[in-house]
DNA sequence: GCACCTTTGAAGAAG
DNA sequence: CTTCTTCAAAGGTGC
């Protein structure tokens, strides 16, 4: 199952990148360590802050610009800019920098040096974003950028110190600029020149402003500070509840590239929040990550994969997948979190459940105590249950089924995804049954006293009033709690839109069918594929051989438990009433018992042709009764 | 507005 | 241990 072992594209850092932060460390020791390199550096340092400093007899004086004046940081600031820019030209050497001159900010404050970057010394996809967009001179390593002549080179370090020189630095400041230039590289060598030269560039810029000023903010004409876009990102300042949208992952917008804000359905696909509750989760796997830096769930060293957007691995979810953490998006205390402080999306709280467009009502809290029950309830917020394999699958596929059916209802569509399900692969389904474990394990894992129990009655009425009908009325004949009668009509009339390119909905997994499928060879497949489940069930039995069992669940042989469930006056034998009860029993058979000289497979077949020609008798509608 | 329908699977209770 | 019940999603339908 490569999607959810895979890993490797899922990385929190791209394999170049690394290969280049070795790369550059090398580099970069070679440097340090290279007399005459040193000697050169010198050289070019003296020679270019001479010029730096003959080109511009403002340097001096602009040294004293950093005193308070009218407006004297704003010109200031285009001075600086201008510097930044015209030394950019020229170390780009033409053809790279071709924008205009560079408008952006004047300062780069990041909280922490080393917090846009991820443990393994990349740039944190978030702030490769914030800074592509903040700062669109700088040339946050992306994948390609690694690889061309803009990646650092042995005389990387050099340039961008002459950068430094050019832009406007002040001398007394050129060791702070050296040795942070220097720290950043060892820091991150993923970074190039001019992003060096900004971060060190603007730190220092912004220390030495601070400091003379004896101003922390400057007020903006606008009553903005300048670097409110940016301090808005510290840690003091960030506010996780309102992550601005181009610190959120890194969800583009298609059209214009511009970073946006997620949607919530992009959030959590398969715990949507509540809209009140949207803002608060600062990333679509925000509520994963754990409040001290710890995960809370175990990430593979290879990368990051989210259990519950991970259903839609094949498809969908991969650029939910994709999303990796940030730094920025750490935890946050919030009223609506989880008693673990991680807000999770499986929690719904009755208060948002009910009333959706009430923002007043996730602030109820702190509002009029007059409805201390309601409070109550909201204490105890709705922990959903975990999603079943089938669950997942159908909220993947089903979209896909509404868009080739002409089909709405549901309860049509269900059937059909029912039916898709049974004639899925082994390893589709496996990947789904995986799917399913690892978010249950991620369910316990975040509500550990939480028992599908708690959900019981929660639902306003249970419609099975269980008839007042014995099962005698019945008598043998089977009595499906679910009416198969839609079944068929419901593909019929999907038929239409789907056979006309042989669609898996029109071909339904008959005996024949499922056993030329492909996945069935797959003997030891089921066994793969759910190793924690299947570990406890003896070879023999006859279960549902995709049907993992839950490690304390007996299951063992009510493999079938849905069928049986579905059958209460079902007195066969479970296997059996499966086989009556489901349309496509096979697919769902072992192996073993799908082998033709199996007795399994015999009597199967035999109950499944029986099946066949007793369906339409077996297909007991509400108003039949 | 709410329950129902419909699917499969998991979990828990009950026998 | 087996059987049964409930809930999870989703959205049209019917009352």
């Amino acid at each position: 199952m490569p999607q959810l072992n895979g890993g490797g594209g899922d990385d929190l850092g791209a394999n170049d990148e690394l290969i280049s932060f070795k790369d550059e460390g090398e580099q970069e020791e070679k440097i340090s360590e290279n007399v005459s390199s040193e000697r050169d550096l010198d050289e070019v340092k003296s020679s270019l802050v001479n010029e730096s400093e003959n080109n511009s007899s403002s340097s001096d004086s602009e040294q004293t610009d950093w005193r308070p004046r009218p407006r004297p940081e704003l010109e200031s600031y285009e001075k600086q800019r201008e510097y930044f820019a015209e030394a950019l030209r020229r170390q780009q050497d033409g053809g790279f920098f071709k924008g205009p001159p560079y408008a952006g900010y004047p300062f780069l404050m990041i909280p922490d040096i080393t917090n846009p970057y991820l443990s393994n010394g990349s740039l944190s996809p978030s702030t490769r974003t914030y800074l592509q967009m903040k700062w669109p001179l700088l040339d946050v390593p992306g994948t390609a950028a690694l690889k061309d002549s803009r990646s650092p080179t042995p005389g990387c370090f050099v340039s961008c110190f002459s950068l430094l020189c050019w832009s406007g630095v002040f001398s007394s400041y050129r060791p702070i600029y050296k040795s942070g230039l220097r720290e950043i590289y060892q820091a991150s060598p993923l970074m190039n020149c001019r992003t060096c030269l900004m971060l060190v560039g603007a730190e220092v810029k912004l220390t030495a402003y601070i400091e003379s000023n004896k101003v922390p903010v400057v007020q903006h004409p606008h009553h903005v500070h300048p670097l409110t876009p940016l301090i808005t990102y510290s840690n003091e300042h960030f506010s996780p509840g309102t992550p601005p949208s181009h610190l959120s992952p890194e969800i583009l917008d298609p059209k214009t590239g511009i970073p946006r804000t997620p949607h919530p359905s992009e959030l959590s696909p398969y715990y949507p929040l509540s809209p009140g509750a949207v803002g608060q989760i600062p990333h679509p796997l925000g509520w994963l990550v754990p409040q001290h830096g710890q995960h809370m769930y175990s990430i593979p060293p290879g990368g990051f994969r989210h259990p519950y957007p991970a259903l839609a691995m094949n498809a969908s979810m991969s650029s939910l997948v994709s999303s990796r953490f940030s730094p920025h998006m750490v935890p946050h205390p919030s009223h609506g979190l989880h008693q673990t402080g991680i807000p999770h999306p499986a929690i719904v709280s009755p208060a948002i459940k009910q009333e959706p467009n009430g923002d007043n009502a996730s602030n109820s809290t702190h509002g009029s105590p007059s409805v201390p029950v309601k409070k109550e309830e909201e204490r105890k917020p709705h922990i959903k249950k975990p999603l079943n394999a089938f669950m997942l699958y159908m909220k993947e596929m089903r979209a896909k089924v509404v868009a080739e059916c002409t089909l709405k209802e549901s309860a049509a569509i269900n059937q059909i995804l029912g039916r898709r399900w049974h004639s899925l692969s082994r390893e589709e389904q496996a990947k789904y049954y995986e799917l399913a474990r690892k978010e249950r394990q991620l369910h316990s894992q975040l509500y550990p006293g939480w028992s599908a129990r708690d959900n019981y009655g929660k639902r306003k009425k249970r419609k099975r009033d269980n008839k007042p009908d014995s099962p005698q009325e019945s008598n043998f004949l089977p009595q499906p709690k679910k009416q198969c009668v839609p079944y068929l009509p419901s593909e019929k009339m999907c038929d239409s839109p789907t056979s006309s390119h042989g669609s898996m909905l029109d071909s339904p997994a008959t005996p024949s069918a499922a056993l030329a499928s492909p996945a069935a060879p797959a003997a030891t497949h089921s066994e793969q594929a759910q190793p924690l489940s299947l570990t406890t069930k003896p070879e023999g039995r006859t279960h549902h051989p995709h049907f993992p069992l839950p490690g304390k669940a007996s299951g063992s042989s009510s493999n079938s438990s849905s069928s049986s469930s579905s059958h209460p006056s079902i007195s066969l034998h479970s296997q059996s009433a499966a086989l009556l009860s489901r349309p496509i029993p096979f697919t769902t058979l072992p192996p073993s018992l799908l082998s033709p000289s199996s007795p399994f497979h015999q009597a199967a077949l035999h109950s499944h042709h029986a099946l066949m020609q007793t369906q339409p008798l077996s297909l007991v509608t509400k108003s039949a009764e």
